[in-house]
DNA sequence: TCCTTTCATCGAAGGATGTCGATGCAACGC
DNA sequence: GCGTTGCATCGACATCCTTCGATGAAAGGA
């Protein structure tokens, strides 16, 4: 688990960084570089929490859905939400996607912003 | 050069995307998992278009240094700016990063909802 | 207690990636 | 034309990453 970065990096005006500040957003950019995690990832932000055991869906081995689980969550993108049974069911981190966003130059929130109009955000 | 993604993945809300849509935005963000290719892309999101030769101040060797604006380059977020003499200057290509930004959920510039207000952008 | 279910971890294999020296090539200046 | 300078490409090597089967571990149910 990394503390979440909260500077600019990739948008026009940004200041320079520091080398280990491009380490940290490098590795967290890392977990988002395979398409198998962000296909996770982008289930957890649309459906919610999610049991590990409906990523077999993907076509991948259990031992490998687990090993992304653990990418994600090492990146602290996403968490474990709650254990029942023997499902373990995880969700998305909201802040730390926002900040790997706003390392790019997006507006922190759009709800913060202008509420959640969502004629204003498609363009 | 590929085409730039327009719709939100990671962000709470997402719609449920495509295989294709994940392999797109994973190989992008993959461009940024590279703490080299961020210090490079910083220092042109920065300072601005940058001589090639300015980056062995990164303590890499030359055909290093052109693999990772090769890498950037394809990936279409940066580009040659201009040539003088013998020397190459690549520029940021904003929209690109823009647009990743919006797929993590970050409005798409803060600019056409409000304006540049730094005290809402810091928290 | 014993078995089943679910998930994490381990170890290995194959492919991808970062790095370098050597080389190629285009733009000058002489 | 000839040498120099700056950058891209090539080939090679070490390392990292993705994937899998096998195994371990925890929670229940019979």
């Amino acid at each position: 688990m990394k503390k979440i970065a909260t500077v600019t990096c990739c948008s026009p005006g940004a200041p320079p960084l520091r080398a280990k500040e491009f380490e940290d957003l490098s590795s967290r950019f890392k977990a988002l570089s395979d398409p198998t995690r962000l296909a996770i990832v982008n289930r957890l932000a649309s459906v919610g929490d999610t049991c590990v055991c409906e990523f077999n869906s993907l076509g991948l081995s259990q031992p490998t859905i687990s090993h992304h689980l653990r990418i994600l969550r090492e990146a602290g993108l996403i968490e474990v939400a709650h254990k029942r049974k023997t499902w373990v069911f995880y969700r998305l981190v909201p802040e730390a996607v926002e900040a790997l966003a706003f390392a790019l130059g997006g507006a922190p929130q759009p709800e913060l912003v202008l509420a959640t109009a969502e004629g204003t955000v498609a363009r």
